[in-house]
DNA sequence: ACCGGTTGCACAACCGGTTGCGAAGATAAT
DNA sequence: ATTATCTTCGCAACCGGTTGTGCAACCGGT
């Protein structure tokens, strides 16, 4: 049983007006007297008329609106993320549609669907991991649909991205460890599908090369949620020659990470070390804090914001070429290294 | 720069027919014939049309989207509840658009108008802890607009609620403190405008009451995020007579609670016990594991949306009579009581 | 040849707010 | 008094998809 929101047409009659008047005079248009404009805000108020922004988004293609699409909203980093996204959002006037593909490619191209059917002017992504053709992404980016990837951004595609320095800041983390005296440093990484899981593998491998340590598939284990990462870290663990370090790419991971050791029964930091990319909620829920990089959630949420604006607003002949805005990870140290 | 999307009547003119041909051919109508239906298919893919969601919902008023208000997306009680939300509102071929309110009365009212205008066909709200005044549901719930409050309900209003039974399943928590020989027993609690925290407050006072334990405001801490609940949990642990045990009234007060635990160096069951309503992913992030009355999130978001779409549905005459589901929170005990 | 029924499609209205254009009435300038 | 200008407002089109209605063309039966 819905409802019967009064519209313009239903003040306009009440005064004796037309449609165009009240809008305008809703408006504040300079053309309605001021006579007029009081009238019709009384009317309105006692109808408790509310504008039915689709009507006019739908003629003017100005919805206002932006749609995020995140992999999931849990623990710490995405949430991070959004505070930073509705900053920019709210401050520009717009509003923000949140999706999550739960990291299912299917989900992923169906949100998509959504947001371009619901006329959003901008897309914000982080894609999912099961996510290996791009396509879809690609159909929009071809029509100057503006869109920005983030965090978990797309390879051989021309688009904006704004993420951390993966490799660095892996690269100096893992050379943290090392310089705490870590001699068998252990990776729990995400889904290699995802540029981001590679690049932080990479930085590890890196910092190993760098310092002369070898590098053994031994010591990486790839996960794919917090579960298998507890898993997995414990069969490490229970190896004849454990890591006596670990790094984890990402909270979801280091949650895993963190059980296998508290079941192994394990000190931190003195029998293993820990470091990863922790949001600041999260590492100090640990006694003592984690060692953690600086996943720069909020800032990202700002940045990739402020790209797509940008796109949004461009209203020149010439198109903007595409940009890759790279964060600094740093690190912070805690007690767990 | 925006771009053109193909419309229908793009489709319609590529093969000379008429507007309500291709959309009865898209939407596989028996009036239109095999042939015809193939042909429009293969336009539509060849242009890669994409049906204007917003038009056919400005129309008809069906916009199969459903909007959800929070006051924010952080730890693990919201993520779990739109989980079970999305649960349900996919299955019955709906989308959701979310909307945090950050525990801003403004904010929530804005996101409320930007769901009517948006013509969303039915809201969720958990209500701010700054809202006192709750006119802007009672125009909406007047007019019949499908709402449905979870977990942070309103008083004062006839809605749809669905909420844990909060009072008994605090009275079980504390019970079980009480149980485990816990003589002084502190809570933490956040904002007391909200019912759920006055609730949650009255089980505690009930328990000790029953057990005829005194009832003493000096174990009674009140705060608004989990850096205001570690300052007061820490100022109580400092009182020349602190709790041996605390009852936290959700994860975010329970992760400031730990964080003072933690920082005054305090023993884990030995030296004070801890009970909470939390989530089993942040329960199981501790060592031990908490000890927690569980806040049925999922469930909550399930049985939500669930009211929600039978008053969505009804297109009966006579108005579905509002009510208030219960779920019961079970107690999970871990190793911190 | 006539009639009833079916098939396949076109026409036009509709949703609500915005805006270009035009026009009536008031006022000012000549 | 006539013309120019300004003020204030109405008319109608528009956005894109859906659907009620109507109507040719066709088919089969008598």
């Amino acid at each position: 049983m819905p409802n019967n929101p009064a519209t313009i047409l239903d003040i306009a009659k009440r005064l004796n007006l037309s449609k165009s008047t009240v809008s305008r005079a809703l408006r504040d248009h300079p053309d309605i007297s001021q006579t007029t404009k009081e009238a019709v805000r009384r009317v309105a108020e006692e109808l408790s008329y509310m504008p039915n922004a689709v009507a006019a988004s739908f003629r003017y293609k100005r919805s206002k609106v932006i749609g995020l699409i995140v992999p999931q909203i849990s623990y710490f980093f995405f949430p991070s993320v959004i505070r930073g996204i509705e900053e920019i959002v709210y401050k520009n006037g717009y509003n923000l549609l949140i999706l999550q593909s739960n990291e299912s490619f299917e989900r992923e191209k169906e949100n998509l669907n959504i947001l371009v059917a619901n006329n959003v002017e901008g897309i914000l992504v982080s894609v999912s991991r099961k996510t290996k053709d791009f396509s879809h992404f690609k159909h929009l980016i071809d029509r100057d649909y503006p869109l920005v990837f983030f965090d978990r951004v797309v390879t051989d595609l021309e688009a904006d991205c704004v993420l951390v320095d993966d490799v660095t800041a892996s690269f100096n983390a893992v050379n943290h460890l090392i310089d705490r005296g870590r001699k068998k440093i252990g990776i729990c990484t995400g889904n290699l599908n995802l540029l981001i899981s590679q690049n932080r593998l990479k930085g590890y491998k890196m910092a190993l090369q760098h310092r002369n340590y070898p590098v053994t598939d031994d010591y990486i284990v790839s996960c794919e949620w917090p579960d298998e990462a507890e898993k997995r870290t414990m069969e490490l663990l229970n190896t004849a020659n454990p890591p006596d370090a670990i790094f984890a790419i990402s909270d979801l991971t280091m949650s895993g990470v963190m059980k296998a050791i508290f079941r192994k029964g394990l000190k931190v930091p003195e029998q293993i070390a820990v470091i990863g990319f922790c949001e600041e909620t999260f590492r100090t829920m640990y006694n003592p804090p984690l060692s953690v990089i600086h996943p720069m959630g909020f800032e990202i949420g700002q940045a990739s914001a402020e790209l797509l604006f940008e796109r949004i607003n461009n209203n020149a002949r010439e198109k903007i070429p595409y940009r890759t805005v790279y964060l600094e990870g740093t690190l912070e140290i805690g007690g767990s290294t």
